[in-house]
DNA sequence: ATTTAAATATAGGGTACCCTAATAATATTA
DNA sequence: TAATATTATTAGGGTACCCTATATTTAAAT
């Protein structure tokens, strides 16, 4: 089992491979905010691991079970974020927080988490639901709520 | 600013002494599955910081500095367990998952959160809510959907 | 083909947490 | 109150991760 910051290196190295072919130290490095020395280090580790290959001065390449990892830390990843767009949490926020809660969360709660995100998705009445909840998050009021309060108070007043 | 594991650390300090009126070095080691050892040496850094008060031999008590950070961890933890038992996490991983996301979130992820649990909660339609996610969980179908897919279907065979 | 620049690697050091084993203080009970 | 059991503390060590400063290797430019 890798740890949290070896998973975050795994799924960096992936990113990258995807972008560029092949991952080169210094873009890890970039991509983590970490030096390349600390880099080297733990990409030593993930060799010793057999989830990445690595040969000195010449990149960094997934293993398929480092492959493995890195797509299913991408899979939650975007689980989480696509979670905490809905419920309208700014962009870059979203996007840091998903980097944080995407580890050592049971697969039980990213699974109920993506059946939120779909159920809430494949509503037939999706956009009304999102509106809804944007009028709640500013009122702190449901509008159907508010409606059934309204239709009450004109039942009684007639 | 204290790191993730001294959060966890003044979250069970506050959580015992809520118990029992104070906190000893064995409960907080067993409530964090921890040895007595390390938990005296993470107290010795929270007294440093000022986060809680210690003296050898005569138990730990959280300072107001220590006390707030406390319960704004706790208050993240209670928000995101509700949130997970609402999306249908069974409790055990919902309280286990709920330690792991509480700490480092930006506050606007967890006001989000809360408004998510509280829009949900105050639907004045929540149990049918619940229910159509239940239903959704289970066969990967909006039963407001399928309604309306048999409504059409209807309307085609007459 | 040399020189220079960029990237990579190593050496050495630091902090945060965790442990075990051994010691010291406090509580319990005979 | 003395003996014992419980709890707390210290000493010493280990791992993961990060850094800076210093080589070394590869790539680029003259």
């Amino acid at each position: 089992m890798p740890s949290r910051k070896a998973e975050d290196y795994l799924e960096a190295i992936l990113n990258i491979a995807e972008k560029k072919g092949y991952s080169r130290i210094k873009d890890i490095a970039l991509a983590l905010g970490v030096t390349p020395s600390s880099v080297v280090e733990m990409v030593k580790r993930l060799n010793d691991m057999d989830f990445v290959e690595y040969r000195k001065y010449d990149g960094v390449t997934l293993t398929p079970e480092g492959r493995e990892i890195a797509s299913v830390v991408k899979d939650r990843h975007d689980t989480i974020r696509a979670f905490l767009e809905i419920i309208k949490v700014p962009e870059e926020i979203a996007d840091k927080d998903a980097c944080i809660i995407e580890h050592e969360l049971e697969a039980k709660t990213i699974e109920q988490v993506k059946n939120l995100v779909n159920f809430v998705q494949s509503a037939p009445d999706y956009p009304q639901w999102l509106e809804h909840f944007e009028i709640f998050c500013e009122t702190g009021v449901h509008p159907c709520e508010e409606e059934k309060r309204k239709e009450k108070e004109h039942r009684f007043s007639r």
